[in-house]
DNA sequence: ATCATATATACGATTTGGCGTATGTTATTG
DNA sequence: CAATAACATACGCCAAATCGTATATATGAT
């Protein structure tokens, strides 16, 4: 209650800064995370962790990250951990991450992220997530 | 002559690469040159070592850097070296580009930067570099 | 209760990036 | 031909970022 409170009003202090987020987007498996939630938001992290191939504490590290910025929300259903991009971005930082998603379309390292995720055998319900939202 | 040939066909090979150009944006001081790009095309090293307060040789560095991944020219004229965006650039990268310089309006530290370089005293003409285009 | 799955975190090791300082190069000026 | 000014680069150092591995936590299944 108390550190909800302290986390809003460090939330309101601290607005959200142009450096740190393009520091996020700088990192290699950052990106590919984000230009997947981009277009296929939410996603859990056992399903980024396969489309990406990285190892799962890489995985969850980096999103860590990003939660830590605001530019990713996490919201837990049963075992998983869903992302999906901060509906509160500003819109300039929308506009940023849509733009690089242009420049990624025909790169092959993000073709294949969408490929292999694409091809994920079991992926997780996602219903529960949209619902309550 | 040859090496114009080579350098030319390394850049048509070399497709401008998403993760280096956000890695460039991902550092203070090629950030902050940029924004004064965004707005103020063309400036020369003294003029952005001026403005942004920060010694020549990291002033020199950074650019280097910005020309080497394809994001700014740069032109001598007499004694010095004016940079430039690259007309060339990507519409996508331009787009990120404007989109980070509204994202950074209202900042103070960039602020202080477009106020410095407004106040310096003595700056370079520039028509020769504009016309030269 | 035990085991398996999904995710997060701590720790040590390695790598990378940026910086200051010193120096090189080119062009202008006197 | 100095001497100066603008810019670029080389070198060594330090701080920060990333990673793999091991481990902790929480939830679900048997």
């Amino acid at each position: 209650m108390i550190d909800d409170i302290y986390d809003l009003a460090y939330e309101l202090m601290m607005e959200f800064d142009p450096h740190q987020f393009l520091v996020a987007l700088a990192e290699p498996t950052r990106l590919r995370s984000l230009m997947l939630l981009t277009s296929n938001d939410p996603l859990c992290v056992c399903e980024l962790t396969w489309a990406l191939d990285v190892s799962q504490p890489k995985m969850s590290r980096h999103l860590a990250f990003l939660r830590d910025c605001g530019i990713v929300e996490d919201r837990k259903v049963a075992n998983r951990v869903f992302y999906r991009l901060s509906p509160s971005l500003p819109e300039w930082a929308k506009s940023v991450l849509n733009s690089v998603s242009e420049g990624t379309q025909s790169r092959g390292r993000f073709e294949e992220d969408r490929e292999r995720l694409a091809a994920m055998p079991d992926r997780p319900d996602r219903t529960l997530v949209m619902v309550s939202a």
